[in-house]
DNA sequence: ATTTAAAGTAACACTTGTGTCACTATAAAA
DNA sequence: TTTTATAGTGACACAAGTGTTACTTTAAAT
């Protein structure tokens, strides 16, 4: 009944958020991201009325698959399992963590979808605070934890732990592990 | 001999740092800025011949501040109270941080200007990393940082804790603090 | 008071991105 | 094979940022 598509949603929402890192918010346009599909700018104005309500649309898709990973996190068994399994869905996405500061820099968008969107992206921080709240009360519960320190603090490390830039170019392995001691134990030798 | 200007230096950087803040590098333009510094747009270009001219060029004045600053912690005294000094020069000075990322942004520009600048801005880490290293060193030769730990990962970790978000407006000490305690002895309670 | 050098302005031509719309193309249903 | 619904195109009018330039303003030197 109709004419087949020039792009998948898997292709566009990838494309999309390549266009995202390197460019960010401003310099992201559907110029640029038509371009990279091989279609006309045209073309993807049948399916978004604009850039706001497009990249939304993507965060909503992008938030909800890593939210359904970390979902995971309650079926790991014991506190450190539990701090492993964190650690390495963070660094295996890292990019969803640069992304989140692009929805910071829309402003009041003009379209309406947008706006339904963007409501809806607001509530998912709350829902992924459950889960990650579960994990610290374990921790604090088992004795694990430290409890004097503010639970926003602990998790603030851990997500923003995945932005150190690996200037050196250590080997994943040694980089991972480093960060996860330090964050756990510390940087400073046992007194 | 010559007519009193509108702006002052001072004024121009502060606000160039107020809009790349607020707007990223492929938001920020001469039409925003001259309306912040309540000039016409025109009279921006007596001084800058174009955007990435002027962004380097504050980008300079801005790391050499910082790197005045950073040149004071070898004058005190132990490790602890450089770690201390550290961990307050970078919360103090949280947006240089923020803006480090904008130079990224910058493609390979037209002007001449522009690129002598970028090329006097790629030196500048290599400045701090001595200083840093030197507190590294230091460090780990009182016995007090963990020799294993690969500096770059240790420099790395203490740098990006400033990017923490404080989203439930923990008070500054507490926040900061806190932030120190994971870095330097772990959050794990000791078992 | 006149000159002068630098500061600032405003308009112009140019470039790039936006949103729309009449149009063409195509795969499947009838 | 004709119809039809949807995909995609290309051109248009518009909006916003760029860089230049002829012009005006002003404070200090002569």
């Amino acid at each position: 009944m109709a004419r087949e598509r020039k792009f998948s949603n898997e292709e566009l929402f990838q494309t999309v958020k390549k266009m995202l890192l390197q460019h960010g918010y401003e310099g992201f346009h559907f110029g640029l991201l038509a371009e990279q599909l091989d279609i006309s700018r045209g073309a993807l104005y049948k399916y978004y009325e604009n850039k706001d309500e497009l990249i939304t649309d993507f965060m909503l898709y992008e938030m909800q698959i890593f939210i359904g990973d970390l979902a995971q996190i309650e079926n790991q068994g014991d506190f450190e399992a539990q701090f492993d399994f964190l650690m390495k869905l963070i660094f295996d996405k890292a990019e969803v963590h640069q992304l989140i500061t692009v929805v910071k820099q829309m402003g009041s968008s003009s379209n309406e979808k947008a706006k339904e969107n963007k409501e809806q992206l607001e509530k998912l921080p709350l829902e992924m605070y459950r889960y990650l709240q579960n994990f610290i009360s374990f921790g604090k519960r088992e004795g694990k934890l430290k409890e004097h320190i503010p639970d926003s603090v602990i998790l603030g490390l851990i997500f923003q732990s995945i932005a150190i830039p690996n200037h050196f170019g250590l080997p994943k392995g040694v980089w991972v592990n480093s960060i996860k001691e330090i964050i756990s134990k510390g940087m400073f030798a046992h007194s």
